[in-house]
DNA sequence: CCTACCGATCGGTAGG
DNA sequence: CCTACCGATCGGTAGG
């Protein structure tokens, strides 16, 4: 559907801005990487905004896609297997899409100056989509005393800041240390919800 | 003892680096930030890399030093206390010292290529240090009976995990937004650590 | 601290 | 998809 050389710039492109951001990455580079000249790039794209929109339109969709089917498949299942559920769906983005979750640190934390509002609208909608699928389960575990009865925003505050510093964490861990530290949140985030006598 | 140009170049490069990046701040940005022309940068600096160098490790040796005070002035303290103490040292960091705080965040994941060795490591000696308070300080505190029986490396993780996420979310959230998550991941991560029966 | 300049590279266009 | 080109800007230097 797509041609296959401006499905091969679009691949180049994602492999570039997620390495060296989009203002670090010349066309050029990207004609060279892409098998073209320059000045045929545009005949596919109006300019190298018009690339940059392309790379992130396609991977966002990709994205909320995942999470929407996570909110629907595992429907019945446990809390503390959900709240894994999701931990595991971020960290195996970031371990099997490595250029795909680059571009979004780099999107969510220094977006190019001109595009940052359309970006942040983009970023929004995804965390939505995150919070709902985490209130509605956490309120349903409370009700069945599946976890400790803690204000539902308290809870999802600390499960997206631990996915957060595993966001950041990945780049700049091995991978063996990186694995302990998954294991270290899940076990540690677990011990915060459980229900307890006090 | 610094003559007043070369201070101002620095304070200007400081700004600059942190919003645009090394690559995206371009000298004559620089001169006109610090009132002179481009060429003048070259009297107080041997060329940009010399500027980058001297604006990062003044910013890595103020941090240091104030993690190493923390370290010897809370020694009378209790875990809580101290747990707290050491999240409000990261919060007040990314508050107080926002163009610094936008700095490290920038080094530490999208480093200068050519600098990037020589950064991991001064970013690691300072992630010893943090580890070292922490561990000295959980296994006192266990054998206290103060908190749960957890391994010190897994509680250290989630710790590093939370001030890591706190870190990135600062740059997207509101103030206020951002105040109301340090108080849930307090609150969660406490919840984490202490003794329970079972 | 300045003016005046260097070669290289940038995003983009003309015309085919 | 190409060759050939544009004006603007880059980091850096000569010489004062």
């Amino acid at each position: 559907m797509i041609p296959l050389s401006k499905d091969t710039i679009l691949q180049s492109a994602l492999y570039l801005f997620s390495r060296k951001g989009y203002e670090g990455t010349s066309l050029s580079e990207l004609a060279d990487r892409s098998g073209m000249r320059k000045a045929s790039i545009y005949s596919h794209f109006k300019n190298k905004e018009a690339v940059f929109w392309a790379v992130i339109d396609r991977a966002f969709e990709e994205e909320t896609e995942k999470l929407s089917s996570l909110l629907t498949e595992t429907a019945e299942e446990s809390f503390q297997e959900r709240l894994n559920r999701i931990i595991d769906l971020h960290v195996d983005f970031y371990k099997q899409n490595d250029e795909k979750a680059n571009l979004w640190r780099r999107m969510t934390l220094f977006p190019p100056e001109a595009f940052q509002d359309r970006l942040q609208n983009k970023l929004m909608e995804y965390e939505q989509q995150c919070n709902a699928l985490l209130e509605q389960e956490m309120n349903r575990a409370i009700k069945a005393g599946e976890i400790a009865a803690i204000d539902a925003n308290t809870g999802i505050a600390m499960v997206l800041c631990m996915v957060d510093g595993l966001f950041m964490e990945y780049s700049y861990y091995t991978e063996e240390e990186f694995d302990k530290r998954v294991q270290a949140v899940k076990q540690m985030t677990w011990r915060a919800f459980m229900p307890v006598q006090r």
